[in-house]
DNA sequence: ACCTGGTAAGTAACCGGTTATTGACAAACA
DNA sequence: TGTTTGTCAATAACCGGTTACTTACCAGGT
């Protein structure tokens, strides 16, 4: 046996992701984990303390992993909303993890607030707290990220409705490319001058 | 003490929405639900067989409340956003319960696909598959789901960026006129013919 | 009006299995 | 030798589901 504790810990959080992931922090099993990650469960409290602590190391790696490899380039928000879609096909874990975060410890994973701030201040540059699209910057983020994810959250229902296998490479790309196209009118400049939010 | 079972019933169907809506499946409590319906576990069983029959039957009563409330007028899509929005801030139940059901038991629940498919068929009407705005009517009735639903689906971090109370009434009202014109501009017919999606 | 037996509704205690967490200890490294 | 890393098994709490039982209600005979 070769002993290498940064490649346990490393095994155990592959394993978490994978396990949080699909069953969330309360239906996660850490019996589970540490068979996936083919190590003690024992080690799990020793790296990672407890339960709690895993799902926090799996959100900070998952998000950080996201917020890395699609940077928000608010000056170009429908390619970002493009890339956003790409990366979240590929790693539905990152979706999830987001979920799960929401609904069972919202307060827990990194805090971007700062970086967000900075963005959005980028975005108003001197239009009076408009971009100009004459909307709120922070509203049009929150909305094209809506506009990303939206297919990815519906229920299968309303993505069957229109008789196509919703996860086709076909069918995805022709979702990506209305998604792109509805950020870019998001972001067009207002046909009415003064908007829809006259001061 | 009153003998009433379609009170029972109900009592338990109301307690296990909170349950579920706070906790989700795996979370919930059974001996919560009974405390909190003020009924005996033991009819838990009786009229609902299991804990996930009791989920389902939740999922049902939840998801039949909102479909009803907010009708989808895919005449007026930018209404129906911002009715969808002003449903689920006072009903945040429905919005969780959907992402638990998601994340949960993708399966279980009503199934609206023949609802769906009727309004897509008549937002395509003669257009050759495209609606007026140029976007496949099925991508645009998701996208517009995803607007309505973005703010109150977005990191606290996100929402807090620009400094202000994210549920404020004051903002909350900013944002539901900056989702209803961003439903609003997808709607609005392409304006280079041929639109975004041409043959 | 008064029993009375059957049934629907409700209750408390319990069970077997599972789960997160830990203590005691052995093996490998430095 | 002392420290790190890993193993095994125990423990204490919990949880979904069930068993055995009591209580209220009511129809119909007398």
């Amino acid at each position: 046996m070769v002993r290498d504790s940064a490649a346990t810990r490393n095994r155990i959080l592959d394993a978490a992701i994978g396990e949080f992931s699909a069953y969330g922090l309360a239906g996660a099993r850490i019996d589970r984990i540490a068979e996936a990650a083919e190590a003690n469960k024992r080690s799990i409290y020793v790296y990672y303390e407890s339960k709690e602590g895993l799902f926090t190391a799996a959100l900070h790696r998952v998000i950080g992993d996201l917020v890395e490899a699609v940077p928000l380039t608010e000056d170009d928000l429908p390619g970002y909303a493009g890339r956003m879609f790409d990366y979240l096909l590929v790693h539905p874990e990152a979706l999830r993890m987001s979920m799960w975060r929401h609904l069972e410890r919202p307060a827990k994973g990194p805090d971007a607030a700062e970086v967000y701030a900075h963005k959005i201040e980028a975005m108003a540059g001197g239009g009076g707290g408009l971009t100009a699209s004459g909307l709120p910057p922070a509203d049009l983020l929150v909305l094209v990220q809506g506009l990303a994810s939206s297919w990815l959250i519906s229920p299968e229902d309303l993505l069957c409705a229109d008789g196509s296998d919703p996860y086709s490479p076909e069918r995805l790309a022709a979702h990506r490319a209305s998604l792109v196209e509805a950020a870019r009118r998001l972001c067009a400049p207002a046909q009415t001058p003064g908007g829809p939010n006259p001061p």
